[in-house]
DNA sequence: AGTTGGGATTTTGCATACCAAAACCTGTAT
DNA sequence: ATACAGGTTTTGGTATGCAAAATCCCAACT
């Protein structure tokens, strides 16, 4: 045997799209329905962000698609998305348990995102244009719009916006991915302790914009590390009435 | 409205398992059989690591199913938590197509790999009790074993157990999930330099277990990023033979 | 040559129906 | 209370059907 034949039939040349005539960056594909599996997923997320849905409650296929008024299948998928982005917990032969969250995970959460924005602040220090620049005071003017409003929800998508923002700046995909990962479940935990953490948080934001400007990476790896350290303070110091 | 009140209809009590009378830790739950979409996902995992299913192949499900002695549903789930995990991309309305490997991805999940097992190492020196170092050098062992047996495949596998053992070490399951996630893209790309980088690696293994065992975290981390570092320099040096 | 256009075919995405096995619930007898 | 027996619910998987979308193929046209 030359070389390990495909066990599946024959589909042709592995690799269309083979001579770029038109441009291929800027891609920007016609738009397109979003898949029925992701509004699900979307949908679920949200029911699960907001509390409709409590920690530790058995999500029953048949129920949820009668619900949302989509058949078992698509539901299905979407709890396994679920489950491996750490929203629910999928129980072999039991099905689908909204994900229970403890306070050693959120710790172990906000340690591991400390580790990759901290790597992350230092990336976008190094790489981080005129424009790039402009675009993270504009997010930060939005933040402290926010704080002067006293809205914590804004509060917390501002913040999300700001971080995610410049982990893009980073140029890595990869780890863009993940830190978006970690991010969206540290969220959850988050919002309690937006509020009071809002006022210093968004100073210290001032200070790292500043660094990444001035591409200085270790103040800006520095900042970040003490930023996103001081808000795993402020989770352990946070009011006893937002405990479970 | 006092509380949200659920949309779904009312399953009861929320959290069952309520008293932990029976020990709570080292719950080994009966064996359960592997659920069927688990057994695809590993089937078709294995096709596309030994390269049986080509890097930019189209999977049709059909044939994946009939191939496997399955129906499309469970082909279907594998496939959706392959696409979360960076083996394959599904393109909306056209399906599966295996993931074809770059350069500059292999460069990106080396970084974000490196700054996870470096912070992974200082918490292990933390942490790490003497039996766990004891282990640590059986796995060392294990390693030097297979590199003097010039068994490439042996190698890569000691490797990768020394690392994950290492990172549950840190009692981080959220940063060892990570890791792991991240290290098994990593030996896709990784095999081809295993032999070369052999030699150096498993001198530096060395060197980390006993800062390790000294509880040595600085030296930990830092002999880490040197090592984590030294291999991306390795793949980036790979003959070309192995490049696609 | 190269490109355009229009079916025919394939494949996905989802719905529906059905079933066995497992887990759950309940009432009764110990 | 505990244990047991039986009925119900739920999962996990199969099979099938079908509309929409994408692909492929081939002939007609510059």
């Amino acid at each position: 045997m030359s070389q390990p034949a495909s066990p599946l039939p024959d589909r042709g040349p592995t690799g269309r799209r083979a001579k770029g005539s038109l441009a291929d960056k800027s891609a920007k594909r016609v738009e397109r329905p979003a898949p029925l599996r992701q509004v699900v997923y979307d949908a679920i997320a949200e029911l699960i962000i907001n509390r409709t849905l409590e920690p530790g409650q058995h999500l029953v296929e048949a129920d949820l698609a009668e619900y949302l008024g989509v058949s078992r299948q698509p539901v299905r998928e979407a709890l396994q998305r679920l489950q491996t982005e750490g929203w629910v917990d999928l129980r072999p032969a039991q099905g689908a348990f909204v994900h229970m969250p403890t306070d050693e995970e959120a710790d172990q959460l906000l340690g591991v995102r400390a580790v990759l924005e901290t790597h992350s602040a230092r990336l976008a220090a190094a790489c981080a244009s005129e424009e790039d620049i402009a675009r993270l005071w504009e997010l930060q003017n939005a933040g402290l719009a926010a704080l002067a409003d006293d809205d914590s929800e804004a509060l917390v998508s501002a913040n999300a916006d700001l971080h995610s923002f410049i982990t893009e700046l980073t140029g890595n995909a990869v780890l863009s991915e993940l830190i978006g990962l970690v991010d969206r479940r540290v969220r959850w935990y988050y919002t309690p302790i937006a509020r009071p953490r809002g006022h210093d948080a968004w100073h210290e934001h001032a200070e790292l914009i500043e660094s990444i400007a001035a591409h200085d990476t270790d103040k800006a790896e520095k900042i970040m590390a003490q930023h996103t350290e001081r808000t795993r303070q402020a989770f352990h110091e946070r009011p006893e009435a937002t405990r479970e």
